[in-house]
DNA sequence: CTGAAAGCGCTAACAT
DNA sequence: ATGTTAGCGCTTTCAG
């Protein structure tokens, strides 16, 4: 069978307790008891189990990470961050996916609580009006967001500041002299982070005088481009410059606009969020606003390793975005197909 | 404190016995008494401890995942599938990853076998020669490998056949009429499946009266493109075709025959490996041999939890490869940049 | 410096 | 139909 501790102990004819402080390097042993020790943990491949120990300890070193998917770069490159800092830390982490199907958030976390996870990492649809995580503040449960938005509940979380980023793709559009400018949101109630990037995105359009841009939601899981979004491109007033929500949305749209006989950027300019990194291995090279994934899950395990050892300074860690420039947007052409407008428009 | 099984049975007037059984759903239990046990369940928001139970059952209930990375997709991919039929099965994962460094293999099964987990779906470097995986033999320690090669030992593996694969690439180029034809390949000798596409892929070219073909060995992760790469492609006898490892490098290649001014695929035909889903999204689309990675990470599982129950019928589980055409491979253009030694090669 | 023993939360005989 | 109890593998007082 499997070798326990007591069979090491036998072996090496000793107590449990000795063989038991020798592996956790605690209080003094003779040293020719500790290598005898070793010896008989060497030769018997003696590996402590870990569930008994935390059974005694009541510790588990592990915490629970749950993400919408692994299918998305953005988080499997999260929870790549995440692994790795937790692994330093000395966690280990277990995943679920709920494959944004937030029904199944509950049954997620009921199952990583019931492991006894320390902490969670979560991303979840709306971080704001949320039962599972008032259950959790109710219960005491520590966890942190990764890229839910910031909430009046002051629940911690992890992300860039949305809005401001979203700001930053329509400021840059306006820079570029666009002035028909449409989005295009995946999840749209589905996901507060989209949501927040809706309103940076209308908020800064507003501020330069653009109201009511079009906006098309589409169903982000089975990316078939909807009629809507066909005819938004169709329209003699068609936008020039598109923000996607998404980096796997925005190439989705550019592979849609080829089809229409639409160049990128020439007819439309295009921007996507994320920063996954084949965005840069396109061509041309896709235009977003980059957001740290990796490094926001090394932040998300740090804060949650912080507030598990009592700390919970700070409620939001935001990191920064960044604009990634692309081939995907340019400056508004003069050879656009759809130039109707553009008269009525350049008088603003 | 967090509630157990005892505080449970006091609130309901019963032993812990019966709450065990109301549980876990077995035995006799009067319908009035479970129904008192299920309310002080949902009163006190028991969950089980699995830590407990587990220590006695000596079950877990959970698989440790080995792999490279989560950030290729192809691995993120897979790892969804496992994770998704885990849960279906009700088990959980715990992942790690290697980050292609051969050394930490030990320590992540280390982690994963102290944590007691019932068997482990590993992607190591190399399945032939590794004493980890002639360790775990010896102990009796249930592992599917995924991706790697079935090899002597007979260890199970899910995985395509690499060789096949690689020659239908091969063949593929032949077909379209070229005749200097080249490969790059990452993770040289680090990786069992990597070995595998490079003789597939030489012994088509053999098949078809092509010799010695230029192989260029690149370092995958830091996947600054050799010196070696741009005078493959600067030679005057450039390959019209090549055929990369995996669709990582093969996206990454057309950036740099981008870089160096050739087109693809008039002047330079792509064909990659992997299938990953971004590889359909650029322009041109990537032709490349797309293997099933979420079937096979479910496909992992599967043969896992059989092997549990202690059917070990089938040792290697070879899934379908298919060659998805794209637009980085066509055929041989009379416009190629470089043209002298077609002359040659096109009297076979 | 080391050993004896209790007990973490749970399940599974064994009783009744 | 339900209760009693032993014990899974480990850590940790408490003794010595």
């Amino acid at each position: 069978m499997v070798p326990t501790i007591k069979s090491v102990a036998k072996r090496a004819g000793v107590s449990t307790a000795t063989v038991s402080r020798v592996i956790n390097e605690q209080g003094y042993i003779r040293p020719t008891t500790a290598e005898r020790v070793r010896k008989a943990i060497a030769e018997l491949n003696f590996r402590p189990n870990i569930i008994g120990r935390s059974l005694k300890t009541a510790r588990t070193r592990s915490i629970g990470v749950m993400i919408p998917t692994l299918a998305n770069p953005v988080f499997a490159d999260a929870v790549a961050g995440i692994q790795d800092a937790a692994k330093t830390a000395g966690y280990t982490i277990i995943i679920t996916a709920t494959d944004y199907c937030s029904d199944s958030e509950f049954a997620s976390v009921h199952t990583m609580l019931s492991n006894r996870v320390e902490g969670l990492i979560l991303t979840v649809a709306e971080a704001e009006n949320n039962r599972l995580l008032d259950q959790l503040d109710a219960e005491g449960i520590r966890y942190v967001l990764l890229y839910n938005q910031p909430c009046s509940r002051g629940r911690s979380t992890i992300t860039v500041d949305n809005v401001a980023a979203a700001r930053l793709a329509a400021e840059q559009f306006i820079a570029f002299g666009h002035r028909r400018i449409g989005m295009i949101t995946g999840d749209p109630t589905a996901s507060d982070r989209a949501a927040a990037r809706r309103s940076g995105f209308i908020a800064a359009l507003g501020d330069a005088g653009i109201h009511d841009p079009p906006i098309v939601e589409v169903d982000f899981m089975n990316m078939a481009l909807s009629a809507e979004l066909r005819n938004l491109f169709s329209a003699p007033l068609a936008p020039t410059a598109v923000f996607c929500s998404n980096d796997a949305l925005a190439i989705a749209v550019i592979g849609l606009l080829r089809g229409l006989g639409k160049k990128v950027p020439n007819d439309v300019s295009i921007i996507g969020f994320d920063g996954i990194s084949v965005g840069e291995l396109i061509e041309p090279s896709l235009a977003t606003i980059e957001q740290p994934s990796r490094e926001m899950g090394v932040a998300a395990v740090q804060h949650l390793l912080d507030r598990l050892s009592g700390d919970a300074s700070q409620q939001a860690k935001i990191l920064p975005h960044r604009l990634r420039p692309g081939g995907t947007a340019g400056p508004v052409s003069p050879t656009a197909t759809s130039t109707p407008a553009r008269i009525r428009h350049q008088t603003v």
